[in-house]
DNA sequence: TGACTCCTAGAGTAATTACTCTAAAAATCA
DNA sequence: TGATTTTTAGAGTAATTACTCTAGGAGTCA
């Protein structure tokens, strides 16, 4: 039976999630719960805290997953352990969407927050240089840190875009998944032009793996009518 | 002398920048107008009404841009037309923010938004597709494609990611230019290994000239420790 | 059993905030 | 000028909502 706070937490993180955090009141908390308003703000002294706790968790869970030993890296076990991050990112797909809230309303929490961020980033160099070093990715120093920043404003962000585009997304359980692969696909777009080597025989095997299917590939450009397929030169 | 009507859209969309709309109330705005709540009402007959004529001005700004004829395109030029795009989208940073709640809130404005989208993307894709005709870049379809949602995605996020590592960045406007330039560096970061010929000339040129300065370069990336200056291989 | 702490209920409150209503000033027009 | 319409003020309201307070149940330990 798990504690009275844990489900607090838990069902604050669906209703959030799905609602939005500030379409979801405490009372609403409460309801959901089938307890009394009392005793949430007996566990959390204020809505905040929830969201604190929350965020608490998320980067514990990242975080714990970004130090996970890796042992030999191959750009196929790369994107698989992507797509690992960005699953648990999916599942606190409201904190980046309300992210500017959060932080504007609680000074703690954006420093937190900040150092989150660089040790995401921090962690994910050195996947990437393990990459190079294997040579499976040819940059340059600079290269290396574009495609970073690049890359975590795509997973940091995705879920926001994906929610703005398709609404019914936060409630259809079931685009999650190829929603994700979507963004997966959109990292191997980043990372593509880098690939050398035998990796790049692993590529279209890739793409093909976490390509839109049907449902999604109208998500940002199946339907755009102005595109022919006139092949590259 | 501006009628009653734009001075309300401008001083609310002022607001929304440096605070969030969550933190911006009506009667916010009538103060900060010296105006009577009942004269705001006057004229919106809600919140969402402003929210929605900001929009409108917003999404008819790009538009516009979008439209406007490019004459003979290089690499520079597409360049220097982003940073245009980037600024008018910074303009109106609230909006891509707060996004997630707009459009729960108001069914007709996310339709509005996804066709919105839909127009960005296509006209995007004729930009690239131009420069990949005059040979400036080499894509296939499908990088073409890939390339041009990443792109969406840096443009439309780097307000509020900004937002989010950089607080203060909000009230601070000598900070704007630096912040954008390096959204326009992460997107040449992003267009690099497609370009060709003699575009490559320019390449470092144009690093330079939008990479951060000073005060920007440690926003994301800047002073992560763990990155060593080895060099490429 | 009694004492003590932890947990819960639920009515209630204070504050915020989007929005209304009436009446009067200002502009427009005949 | 007088009539009519547009614009404004500002007090006020209804609803929401985060949060409090008191009292009582439910374990736990002596």
């Amino acid at each position: 039976m798990t504690s009275t706070k844990e489900r607090i937490l838990n069902t604050s993180l669906t209703l959030f999630n799905r609602q939005g955090e500030r379409n979801v009141t405490t009372n609403h908390i409460a309801d959901a719960l089938g307890i009394s308003p009392g005793n949430l703000y007996y566990h959390f002294r204020n809505k905040g805290v929830i969201v604190a706790a929350l965020f608490e968790r998320y980067s514990e869970h990242l975080l714990a997953l970004l130090q996970a030993p890796q042992g030999p890296l191959t750009w196929t076990i790369k994107t698989h352990y992507f797509e690992g991050l960005l699953a648990s990112m999916w599942q606190y797909r409201f904190f980046h969407r309300d992210l500017t809230h959060f932080l504007h309303a609680d000074q703690a929490l954006a420093a937190r927050y900040q150092a989150f961020v660089e040790v995401v980033l921090e962690r994910g160099l050195v996947i990437y240089g393990e990459l190079r070093s294997s040579g499976i990715i040819d940059v340059d120093d600079e290269q290396l840190q574009g495609l970073m920043v690049n890359t975590w404003v795509l997973m940091s962000s995705w879920a926001s875009l994906v929610h703005g585009l398709r609404p019914d997304a936060a409630a259809d359980e079931a685009l999650d998944e190829s929603l994700m692969r979507h963004g997966i696909y959109q990292i191997i777009c980043l990372e593509e032009p880098f690939l050398r080597g035998e990796t790049r025989e692993h590529l279209e095997e890739m793409k093909a793996r976490y390509r839109a299917a049907d449902t999604t590939s109208a998500l940002l450009l199946g339907h755009v009518p102005g595109m022919q397929r006139t092949g590259s030169e």
